[in-house]
DNA sequence: GTCTATACTTTGATAGAC
DNA sequence: GTCTATCAAAGTATAGAC
């Protein structure tokens, strides 16, 4: 092969709707700048986009874009910010809305990220796969809530096991391992298969239940 | 920001040895620019990698990289298909020297996965994280080598829950919860961290027993 | 096989009119 | 805010000498 076919792209999603959390879209032109560079990122990647690909699916010159955010990676930028920050607000909802218990803490968490990836799986791919993309001071505020989002489940696992609820050997691996089940969502729930966020989020509890040992 | 620095690179992963598992590197020039495909496209992704950049790692002319390779996705493709192989094997290979019970044959798909990811992780993230850049026919190959490998799994797990020795469920979404504890390893898992890949292995082969209800 | 040189395209971003 | 027009740089890949 030594010349690329124009007419084809790769894909990495089934098609999903665009969505992004009520309330966080900017409005106007700069909120369809938004959807729509999350659309791209989550298809073809960060640098698999261009600004010109961007600038047509809004239906706006490329540089009409420019008036709206100085760069590239500043679009990127956002949206990584509001998947990480979504499923925080999300996460720190699910415990204040929990019952006192590890267990029903750990359901609740768990619940809350399969919810998320579910209906946002374009921001949550986006979020954690184009991560790597940004610089290191565009990244840092995501790898803030990134990391305070690891402590709210590190913190029912290290109650759980103080109580006597959880029996795991080791809580850091556990938590791995819990929170590798949800991260992966967004990669393989679709349109394509049969089951409900409900369905998944009730399975993925029992087996982070079975993971640690709940009584 | 209106300007790129220069000087500043996005980083992926910490810094780990680049390795291929023995015996798959072409010798010579050819295996050389697959290593240095390797380190580059795990470290910035496929779109994120030039070929000049290639060529430097390598030492030589970018345009001598197209007398091993007609294009810079066919050094993407054959990566891409050396890690679904290789893992594919592994995986046969540990059913094979496995015990006959379903939760010895699970722990060994469990151990072999965790091996692979821990020995090779440079091959692993760009195996699974970058196939989405390949055009269909160039990915056609590794996604029947996944397949045949999720087979493997979901065999085991059906005899386990046939003869009684496991008790899950739904056998679909507790094999991708097992399989996603397994294809993040290759994103934590480094020098910056304690574990071993054995005490890693064990770990979650206990967890994937826990999910299914290993007797 | 490897190089120098270069063709040609696409890229991110800017200038300036309206 | 949006456009047309354009720049400078970087991109993939090729031609042809050695």
């Amino acid at each position: 092969m030594t010349t690329t076919n124009p007419t084809w792209e790769p894909r990495r999603l089934t098609a999903v709707a665009v969505e992004l959390p009520e309330g966080v879209a900017p409005p106007g032109t700069r909120g369809r700048i938004l959807h729509a560079g999350l659309k791209l990122y989550a298809d073809l990647g960060f640098h698999g986009t261009s600004i010109r690909q961007i600038a047509a699916e809004v239906g706006i010159n490329s540089a009409t874009l420019y008036a709206h955010y100085p760069s590239k990676e500043h679009i990127l930028a956002e949206l990584v910010y509001i998947g990480h920050d979504g499923l925080f607000r999300e996460l720190e909802q699910a415990l204040a809305d929990a019952g006192p218990s590890p267990a029903e803490r750990l359901a609740a968490l768990v619940r809350a990220q399969v919810y998320s990836h579910t209906d946002y799986p374009l921001l949550a791919l986006v979020a954690n796969s184009e991560l790597h993309a940004l610089s290191p001071e565009s990244a840092a505020p995501a790898l803030t809530l990134r990391e305070r989002s690891r402590q709210l489940l590190y913190e029912v696992l290290i109650d759980g096991v103080a109580s006597g609820a959880f029996s795991v050997a080791d809580v850091t691996l556990a938590g791995i391992a819990i929170g590798s089940m949800g991260v992966r969502v967004a990669s393989w729930f679709g349109p394509d298969q049969p089951y409900t966020r409900e369905q998944v989020a009730e399975a993925f509890i029992t087996y982070a239940h079975n993971i640690v040992g709940a009584r």
